[in-house]
DNA sequence: TGAATATGATCAGCATACTGATGAATGTCC
DNA sequence: GGACATTCATCAGTATGCTGATCATATTCA
């Protein structure tokens, strides 16, 4: 048969859905030894260039949806990556600070993480890694506010 | 603050889970009145394409997990999109058919897919969406191997 | 001040994915 | 023919991500 659906291969959405798990298969493979996620490693690189922040800030930075970085940050503060304390001024909120152990796992997995890239694009040249890259940029910038976490950079 | 954190930002990790996050809420908002998601709709069509396939003859063609085409296959059962029989030749197999409402559905939801596909790539010039869907496809072909299931034509 | 509104965190429920295990049926090789 | 391996579907467990709701606290405005 082998008949090349029209109606899936050759449309981006799938194209995307399949160089996402492409992606993170490559990243668990890389980064096997220190037991984390790509999302749980943007959480953490987040509140290190950001100590004290709290959970909403975090969503915006990352763009992940509230209802999940609370699951994310549970899972980071059970491995001892992060702490987590009532926010002083508001009650409401609880800021969150990376601790040594947590230092050290992103000093050691950075290697791992630049790698993990390079094998994404292995296939492409140089010029068409930066195109894409470009690219991307521009899609997730200008298609922003389509997801219900949009990207929001703390003042 | 608006540390553009060099660790996330212009990452193809990253950017590649964000707009697959837009794709997937773009074609959720365009095709909401279907009650349909992305993979459903793809194991419809690929359904619809080789009638009779068994479930991972149909997690090859769409490339999901043989874990996941269970689940998705038993959604669309209780849509009554599609009906499951169990496999004449070898009876471990469930062969799966497109129901007449199945087929509805696929008539009916064509153009907004088509209007989903659109609208991901509308940030950027007619000739940047040919690069970009051509260079999508590389990688995906040439990282197959690398997600736990990898896309396999059926012969 | 006090009521309405907004916001932060959390929860329940659903869908997608992965790893790894199991049981049933099939195939292979000696 | 029978032991062994393989394959198909499924299940348990974990993680991400969404919708929509709830509760507590803050803020705003009449």
């Amino acid at each position: 048969m082998t008949k090349d659906d029209p109606r899936i291969y050759d449309k981006p959405g799938h194209l995307i859905r399949r160089l996402q798990q492409i992606s993170l298969a490559l990243f668990m493979d890389e980064t096997k030894a220190f037991e984390i996620t790509p999302v749980q490693y943007a959480a953490l690189a987040a509140i290190d260039s950001h100590p004290g922040l709290d959970q909403t800030e975090l969503c915006h930075l990352i763009a992940i949806d509230r209802s999940t970085v609370g699951d994310v940050v549970t899972r980071l503060e059970r491995k001892k990556l992060i702490r987590r304390t009532a926010g002083a001024e508001d009650r409401r909120t609880k800021a969150v600070f990376v601790t040594p152990a947590g230092r050290k796992l992103l000093d050691g997995i950075e290697p791992f993480v630049e790698t993990t890239q390079a094998r994404i694009l292995e296939p492409l040249t140089a010029g068409e890694r930066t195109a894409l890259v470009r690219m991307l940029k521009k899609l997730v910038h200008l298609n922003n506010e389509h997801s219900r976490a949009p990207l929001r950079l703390v003042e």
